[in-house]
DNA sequence: CATGAATGAGAATTCATTCAT
DNA sequence: TATGAATGAATTCTCATTCAT
């Protein structure tokens, strides 16, 4: 079997990001930690921002097809419906993937982020924007900027997993529960 | 007249690390920015590490401050007033500190900060769950935990905002409403 | 009672000199542990070199004070009666002043003592000498440089001294008598 | 050929700590004098502290292996023979590698050293104090603390062959042999 | 005289990147 | 391709010295 080292580089990079943060991990870490020499990085990153950004970019496409990954098999669910099984898989997402969902909001705020990098990150969710806009049509959400919408949404599901991720609470079936409320009674009309 | 060159450090501190972001931002630029001598700023911080363990509790502390303002002056007002002044605050200061605030999040999500830090950083907000407390007894607000709401509703007016001032976009009296009516929809029973 | 604010930093200086080497004291230290302010240290010893040549000189001194103290009394005892009395003292110095000895030691390895500085360090000790010369004339010193003698007895008694004072181990009666038995016969023709 | 850095860096260190001065040879300076990159020191001495103490080790064991290196030749001469060959060397070590001799002594009285370090420093000479035990045996050598008499010896040689070498005196051969009856003269018995 | 905050040149140390093997 | 020793520019941090009070 082929040893796939550009992921064991990511996966390392991805651990220590995390607990170190970026700027206390130097590359010679990242190296040690994914069982590779210091060059073999270079083969694929040609440079630490270009590492960091392209780090970014898979994250965020991890995040994304996790996220949306139960879409397309609800195409004619209701928009109520697929919301919830956007935010769920959101909910589930920062439980399952505690480390990726922490850099991932830490590295959104790199002002070293190309803007190209930025511009992708965001196309994932366009899918979403248009079920916030059926809903809209179908008078069942809010009227308005639709992205505020949803951003408020993501957001204030974002805190809130984040709260019983840092103080190690688990997410029981009634907490997530509540969580679902609070984001459909925000965002619906 | 004496110079305050603790606040000056601060300020430049402040401005560059929102700029430049924090590793990008040497000790030297910000004695220059502060038109303070290199040695100045090892005198109030001993290292680079606890200025911005410092500067977090200072902006977290500024920020306390300015939300919960208008608190005082509503004792008895009833709960969901206080929670729309209170998020109004929210708003208000992401418009008028927008690099503060935003550093402060970026602050906020660093592996470097110690956990002292941390700690001290959410006790500015306890007032907050009270009120919190107060709505549910009242039977106004989701019962669950209280802690849970209260950074739902945070959570998804910071991002609200943040997606404005990223954009650029004015935030007008309607957008305004609309943000607290996501809040108080999210979070009252 | 006036407090003597030079002999204090000079008391604070071989402290620290001796204990944490002289590269690693800084003059805020020596301020600190002299209680004294870091400005006043410069209105007695203009740089921190002078203070070094100073406290060689003053340590160098002392220490030839204490060795040559006994001999006035016995102007007329025996060439070998005299070295006794001064190798025991140089003995009696190790013990009491084991710190300024030490450091004494180190100091006259600095390549940055001035040669004035050292010069006057040595004349300290021309008395001896004399003695010395004597006890050639009168047949009982080995012939020779008789500087070449001095420095023998008085590096092995010093390195003797020293593995004790390393060591921890008591000087006994029996101890110094053996010492000191080396040191004669060393000399001795 | 490969050049053993490592080893340039050493020889580069010796030279200057002798001429300078530890405090007064900055790790640049070491760089360049050894032809290497700042950086390739740190690979192999991760701090200033621990090249020190690794210069000691190195210059210990080399002034042992010079000293102790006619020994195994020897092995059934006679204790006097055996220990005038010792101070033979000794003397030879310090007219042939007066730096190193030097700085040794130099580097021995800092406080800086490790405990680790100044005990391995010890270790080197073990050898010698099995002759002198042997000595005292035989009735030869003065009873009592053998290590006392070996340092003695030691530090009367050395402290002789200072004050020529610092007086820029040859060494003649009836010099030399003045200093060996010195030493052999303070430990017989 | 005494003070100690302020200074900035200089020192130690780090680390992204290169390149010979 | 893979490696990791070597590099030196850049960064953090120190500390002798000054000077306004």
């Amino acid at each position: 079997m082929i040893s796939n080292k550009r992921e064991d580089i990511i996966k390392a990079t991805t651990l220590l990001f995390y607990e170190k943060g970026l700027s206390a991990t130097p590359m010679s870490a990242i190296a040690k930690e994914a069982n590779v020499g210091m060059g073999t990085i270079y083969n694929y990153f040609p440079t630490k921002e270009q590492l960091i950004n392209e780090l970014y970019l898979i994250l965020k496409e991890k995040q994304a097809n996790y996220v949306l990954h139960e879409l397309e098999k609800v195409k004619d669910f209701s928009v109520k419906m697929k919301l919830l099984i956007i935010w769920e898989r959101i909910v589930d997402y920062y439980i399952h993937f505690t480390q990726e969902a922490i850099l991932l909001e830490q590295l959104s705020f790199l002002p070293n982020l190309d803007k190209e990098t930025q511009e992708k990150g965001k196309e994932y969710f366009t899918e979403v924007f248009k079920i916030y806009a059926q809903g809209q049509q179908e008078g069942i959400i809010k009227l308005g900027n639709m992205q505020q919408l949803a951003y408020f949404a993501k957001g204030g599901l974002a805190n809130n997993v984040k709260f019983f991720v840092a103080n190690k609470i688990e997410i029981t079936p009634p907490i997530r529960q509540l969580i679902l409320q609070c984001a459909w009674d925000s965002v619906k009309n």
